[in-house]
DNA sequence: TGTACATCAGTGAACGCGCGTTCACTGATGTAC
DNA sequence: TGTACATCAGTGAACGCGCGTTCACTGATGTAC
């Protein structure tokens, strides 16, 4: 009866939705138009709205993926506190700043999120708060949810690191305030080791 | 022969700077065009090439006048370390958070001005650097230059804070990552007096 | 003091273009007989 | 096995609109006489 079968639409979606998560990283999402998210794709812009209701749907769509994919690399990591610094230095990299389009969705999209509907804005926090719990749970296995502000809390300040590091025009300065940025997260998580 | 006095054109150009920042930030910069950008203060579309080769040209102008402006407000604060401690708990304030038009701009447009032309980038390093070495005099006085990497730092997880808590749909956690992130900055500050 | 004039800040319509969205359609496919 | 048909993912032109930018113009002003 269907002519295709069901994975046939639903990789089309997935396709959609990985190509627009780095579009919208690389270019911001105001910038990135249908017609070029779906070229991006493969396709052209009709097809569009056969899979997602409005462009603010899949912007929510593509934000909520993106943190489910973040929060699958992170678990990947070395067990214990051990991979939560890996992670801080993989994160406030050089590699890391100079491709925004395979890097953080936070880092890139923060104050354009910021500004979206409420519908993003809540696909966001959901998401965040389930990456955010999962490194909460490292670093404290035995309550994650006390952990869960002050995870959150250096973790903005490892999006505003890169954020300012990809803004400033001066590479030496941009490299120095990545390095700081490591010392001063590190000093972060060890104080609140202690507590 | 001038028609009005020199000052009159140069206030016109003025005002469009200083409501041009508020909608910036209120807005992004993408989401502004000239037409309202124009509206704001007053103006048709049309007197914009008047005062500003592009709309690029008003970007990069409008990013080092935040950041004079910001550097003044700064420069008003009780003096020494106490004033730096007053500074981070405004900026840190829920009142900060729900008034980005009269804000700090790298809170406002960080990740917009990473992805904007050099001459933009150029603006706003140059303008950063200018109050941040400000800050960095009070916090080092003997050796403000030494200082500028970490308050360079401290200021970008200050952004970053802000950011997040503008960006999370949940209020009370929005609350409590400017309550933590007060308590870092302050603990990040510290530690480097200590140094 | 009153009138004619030159200046030029600002107007508003127009340019081509890309935006988000709609829709009549095409054509490759799996199914029915 | 071969043909007719129903399905529906994807096409591409079109919609009204706002974008950045240009330009012929208007009209309030200060100056000259």
């Amino acid at each position: 009866m269907a002519r295709y079968g069901n994975e046939h639409k639903q990789a089309t979606r997935r396709r959609i939705i990985e190509t627009s998560g780095r579009r919208f990283k690389r270019d911001g999402i105001d910038s990135s138009g249908i017609a070029t998210l779906m070229a991006d794709a493969g396709l052209t812009n009709g097809a569009f709205y056969a899979h997602f209701a409005s462009k603010d749907d899949l912007v929510a769509t593509t934000v909520a993926d993106q943190l489910r994919e973040q929060r699958e690399q992170f678990s990947a990591l070395a067990p214990g506190r051990a991979g939560v610094e890996q992670y801080v230095r993989e994160y406030l990299s050089i590699q890391h700043r100079d491709h925004p389009g395979e890097g953080c969705p936070s880092a890139a999209l923060l104050d354009e999120i910021g500004r979206c509907a409420g519908a993003v804005k809540q696909a966001y926090t959901d998401g965040l708060l389930a990456v955010i719990d999962d490194i909460g749970a490292r670093l404290a296995p035995d309550n994650p949810q006390s952990a869960r502000v002050q995870t959150l809390s250096v973790f903005a300040m490892m999006t505003g690191t890169l954020q300012l590091s990809r803004a400033l025009a001066d590479r030496q300065v941009a490299d120095a305030v990545l390095a700081q940025g490591i010392q001063n997260v590190l000093a972060l998580l060890d104080a609140g080791q202690r507590t």
